[in-house]
DNA sequence: TGAAATCGGAACGAAACGGTCCGATTAATC
DNA sequence: GATTAATCGGACCGTTTCGTTCCGATTTCA
């Protein structure tokens, strides 16, 4: 019921590249040093949203990062995903075998219950994360 | 993002106390055996819902287990937080230090988050889940 | 009083996560 | 056009947590 510290980097560091969606690219590094995480742990977290689709990478000199998408079309459930696969809170959702699977008679509510943790996740868009504290 | 698998199993072992509730005592082998898990297991997990206040546990020969509480009034987030401790999906709204606690932008939002997480939990009682293939 | 059966806690092993580093690729520069 | 410099991408290792299993303390019935 916890979620895993990379997924709060991602968090963080989308956030991050949402101020600076107007400089176009922005490198590894910056968001290391604005966020405060270490460079090598951002490094990991942008890989792994570049894979999924979320930031576009630039590689050479002078390259870096942007959003794939208008901050707005970005939801916390497509950070989650990106770094901790599926949201599936148990196994029964994404057809991996249950060790009760026979008589199980919680498995047909789970679908219902994942979707609705799923959607509170999706509602919450990466504008309304990045711009609470102050409008820079 | 994803449930722990003695939460699971908590919950499912849950699902068969509640279906025995009349007749009152019901062992953790009982429940093994109904369930399909591991004796060991069983116990382990009946040990921290007992633990929990959800479950009465009577010990000695001819002792077993039942519910402390209506089956109505024992949430799935009351099981949850009984095996994995309180629903918290970042380090933020527990109290615990986090790495990025200056300039986060998002704290504020996790509290929110986590609540309606919760939420969706604590709207399904134990009665919804365990009265679900036949009424037996 | 004896004996059996139960729950409770502790110890071991395994898997996943977190963190770190180095190599391959690319664009700008001279 | 070759070189340089900076970047992303993937692979490795240590640590922590989770999952499983076993044994002891406690309690009731005969």
């Amino acid at each position: 019921m916890r979620l895993s510290n990379l997924a709060d980097y991602a968090i963080v560091t989308m956030c991050a590249a949402t101020r600076h969606c107007g400089g176009a690219r922005v490198s590894a590094g910056e968001l290391a040093a604005e966020t405060g995480l270490p460079a090598p742990t951002v490094q990991k977290v942008v890989s792994k949203l570049s894979g999924a689709g979320l930031l576009r990478s630039v590689r050479g000199a002078g390259g870096g990062l942007q959003l794939a998408r208008p901050a707005a079309a970005i939801t916390l459930a497509d950070i989650v995903e990106a770094v901790e696969g599926p949201i599936a809170l148990t196994a029964c959702v994404d057809g991996t075998q249950c060790a009760v699977d026979h008589n199980c008679t919680v498995k047909p509510h789970w679908p219902i219950i994942n979707e609705a943790l799923r959607g509170a996740l999706a509602d919450i868009p990466l504008t309304r994360l990045a711009l609470t504290k102050e409008l820079a």
